[in-house]
DNA sequence: ATGTTTCCACCTAGGTGAAAACTT
DNA sequence: AAGTTTTCACCTAGGTGGAAACAT
């Protein structure tokens, strides 16, 4: 047996529901974001290895924008297009797994879920949900955060909310980015593709029950 | 300003739904106990003072039989009797609170609802039910550990929930009891006006909403 | 007889897309 | 014309007491 002191522990990141992410990507993610908050469908699921088991972490994950453009959705040929710059200043937010911080042992048991995770357009918002702009294209972002002695007695929440978590921190971070998790924000869905996939694989929405019934 | 070793915290803990669980216990309180897990309502939600801001606390409720006896209710009297010794054995559970860990800013920032703990009568259960034996009277018990250093980096559940919490440490733990939280179990109800006060007080139990207009 | 289990209609709570109303 | 907000019927998920079936 090695000693403690040896061991290298070497985190690492793979996305549960990477099909079904792949399935919305072909086509053109679309992501619903409102003034109250909308969860992202599909949500994001990682399994998560290499992490110390005693050793406490803060999962998180941002959403930065893809490019500087806007973007519109142009029916006749049923893709988005880039349609001049952005006046929309990012807005950075991290949401922090409420599960955090926890040992290395509980995130590695089970796929570690982001469902709770909600989109706002929204500038004023309170609730702790991501502040998007509509018609961009934004890129998720995983990050595991090492939680030190020191951080364990300090706050339960070591990365403000109000700032992007790779500015706080390098050391003991680590930072993981599925492309296929890439997506563009809306107010209403535009490529009916999307909404249709959307109504077949969420349970939450209408139709899902006479879509499965032809799975069966 | 005192200095931090000098400070003495003395935790003290008032019951929320104090009114509401007195409204109960006049009449005789009775709590369903089915093989699936049932909630008590009222549910325990208390009030928590003087505990160190920056220490970490586990809070948790166990309930202990009142007495050695077997109860059955007597329609014509209206009241539960004492009906013979009880060859039931005890079997002690505690539910942990599902922040526990967490430190004494956040126990005292709001109330603190157990509203998730279930009582069982099935001695098999695997959920972390509380296991109780029908038509005998019970006492919850409220119970405040402190968490030192080296329980936060050993496991974030400190008490085994076969073990009662007081058999583990009288050292650094206060236990508080409330009377009017004592109830008798059933599988069926017994008195009808339990059954009543349960339907306009609970949300969840229908005829709410019928008796709820009347107060409007 | 008396107590327990199963099933169910009825609730709360909250996540969906569609359509209508609204804004610019 | 294009994009946003509001409202709503329709879902999931799960907490109630009641009635009937079951057990002892």
């Amino acid at each position: 047996r090695i000693p403690e002191s040896q061991v290298r522990y070497t985190p690492t990141v793979s996305l549960s529901n990477k099909e079904l992410w792949w399935k919305f990507y072909k086509i053109g993610t679309e992501m619903i974001i409102t003034k109250a908050g909308r969860r992202m469908f599909p949500s994001i699921k990682i399994d998560v290895h290499g992490l110390n088991p005693d050793k406490r972490y803060i999962m998180a994950v941002d959403i930065v924008p893809v490019d500087n453009s806007r973007y519109r959705y142009v029916y006749h040929s049923s893709q988005w297009m880039a349609a001049g710059q952005t006046d929309a200043e990012p807005t950075p937010c991290t949401y922090i797994h409420p599960d955090s911080p926890s040992k290395g042992e509980i995130w590695m048991r089970q796929s570690v879920t982001f469902d709770k995770l909600k989109l706002t357009n929204y500038e004023m918002n309170k609730k702790g949900h991501i502040v998007l702009h509509s018609m961009h294209k934004y890129q998720p972002r995983i990050h595991i955060l090492e939680c030190d002695v020191n951080n364990v007695h300090d706050n339960s929440y070591v990365v403000p909310h109000n700032r992007r978590i790779d500015e706080i921190s390098q050391n003991g971070l680590k930072t993981f980015v599925f492309s296929e998790c890439a997506f563009t924000t809306v107010t209403a869905y535009q490529n009916q593709q999307i909404t249709k996939l959307k109504i077949d694989r969420n349970p939450f929405a209408k139709g899902f029950r006479e879509a499965s019934k032809q799975w069966q």
